[in-house]
DNA sequence: AATGAATGAGGATTCATTCAT
DNA sequence: CATGAATGAATCCTCATTCAT
């Protein structure tokens, strides 16, 4: 007989709340990750989130850790396919054009505020920044792939956090200066 | 007769509040801003704090306004001292290096995050990117501008959440690609 | 119109917390009194209490304070009334045989379980001590006072904490040893 | 074979729990034993305290007999080797001063504090006066056995909770005006 | 025989907000 | 005008115990 009501064996149980913690940071931030509405969003008893996690801190880790890998993963992917330099340059626009996606984007932020206080979440970013670099290096050179990466942040920011539309242009220009020289005239202002 | 209680009139208690709360805000952020916190360190009673402000929305609104103002205001001061292209662009670059006051670090971050999730904070960031990029137009085109304010963002974030010391002359080397596109061999990996 | 549910202001609250928060002790030791349980008790709704105290140290503090003035009050008007050293020896029995009050027993033991492991809590057994010696100096050179305290204290715990009825008389005969010397034969087994 | 997981049979697990849980209540009290950091203590998981123990009284009741069973050893020994009155009077005065061990002290509050209210660990606590009067008894009658082992008691306790140091004499005088009638003047104050 | 997984109840504490003064 | 007192809801976390394995 297997009445009742209690689910006593859930291996998976882990998982689902890393992701649902993911879930609820996306929709209401980190302040709103609490046990209490993580354990709900992933419909497990109270008590099973500090069984599972030492605390907070751990589930906010392990939780951001498999948002920057996957993200990492699919980076790297698209570099590896892209056959040319030229690919890849197309492939570094559609990355920053492609951020429109908000859950990302609060994601990003999210984590980029607890790294700017927690030195104990900088190992994410360290890592994620690393691979993102190894990613560009399979088609520039490093010091171009450490711009390149810094410009695909600082143009996902700028789209994200402006109330006013952006050409989709500005990236692809950005891109072309960074990674060749010459593009035309100088573009100093008159 | 001045006996009793103590301060009945304060006039600055409302400005006191307000930078109590970016202290606040830059040592434990926006989640450890309770009233209490901020009231505590404005040595302000707590009923103090729902008299002046409706919220902690309208609070955290200020608040962020004041340091977008003063950070916009400083960058802004910087452009217009500069007196010709090749000074502006030096003025960018240490603009991205001097990144490193931690307080601004977790303050920038601390409202993109902010931002992400609410477009009541989006004015905010826009108008900082606005007169950013003002700024940068006295010396530089439109289209530049925006790509050097970008520009600036990114380097200072993986500046700031990279646990490796980064090269000083990858800002330098950014700019100049960015500004006057010829600096030398195509950069393209071999 | 007073309608509505809640008591705005009541002045004799945090007197009543403390002592509801003896009682509870007293009927379920130091383990049992949470702030709940307390709460409950003193009839108070539950963020009343870290309102009024910091935490429960500071409430086990002031309710064991309360109780050791108590008691050491009652002794040392016990010792003021004695007019001889004769009567001062009776009143001295009496406490030791008046100690069946199981709730006195139980607060003395917890307090002193508290006091053993944090120095925090042994000014109040200091203090205590000090006062009950400085009851029975009225009456007794302080040597003398010192041991009669410390005699006082063992007895009342083998009284109670012995399961076997005690004769009276055992206190009647240890005071009158300690206090005048000789009162008969030497009492050591042949 | 002795591959998959160890230690499946480890028969002295009852015994390390109890001197695990006995260490525990030393460090942290009762209030601080619990399944798990006893359990912790022991190195043993958790499920095997609800093995080997009905509960947390069964493991409290049997830790303290351990507890006062190894306290009475020492002091019928200590008893045994007195070869005389005077002997007997000195080992006592060495008990007395000896109680320093706060390992002790703790351990004895806690026992007492639980008799005080659970007449279930009274057996405990009447078991031990019985031995220590038993002891005694070797030297001394009954009724000074008895009031011996109260006086060791409380000059323990006050030795152990006064924050003021005592003077070691105070042990020395006491047992001998309990044990020999005469030993001077009439201690009375003027 | 032994235990890892699980959980509901309860632990202290913090919070934004209300309201009588 | 300004605030100290008050509170219910929510915070994270620990607990003894149960039970399928």
């Amino acid at each position: 007989m297997t009445s009742g009501r209690v689910r006593r064996f859930d291996p998976e149980r882990r998982d689902r709340i890393i992701d649902s913690c993911l879930r609820v940071i996306a929709e209401q931030g980190v302040a709103g990750a609490s046990h209490r509405t993580i354990a709900a969003a992933a419909d497990v008893p109270l008590g099973s989130m500090t069984y599972h996690f030492s605390g907070m801190d751990e589930l906010l880790h392990e939780a951001f850790e498999r948002f920057t890998t996957s993200v990492s993963d699919r980076f790297e992917e698209r570099m590896a396919q892209a056959g040319s330099a030229d690919e890849a340059r197309e492939a570094v626009v559609r990355t920053i054009l492609d951020a429109a996606d908000p859950r990302e984007t609060v994601l990003s932020h999210e984590l980029y505020t607890l790294a700017a206080r927690e030195p104990s979440f900088r190992d994410l970013t360290h890592g994620w920044m690393a691979r993102s670099r190894r990613g560009l290096e399979r088609h520039f050179d490093p010091e171009t792939a450490r711009l390149l990466d810094a410009l695909i942040e600082g143009l996902q920011i700028h789209r994200a956090l402006d109330t006013q539309e952006r050409d989709p242009s500005d990236a692809r220009i950005a891109v072309a200066r960074l990674t060749h020289a010459a593009t035309g005239p100088t573009p100093a202002a008159g």
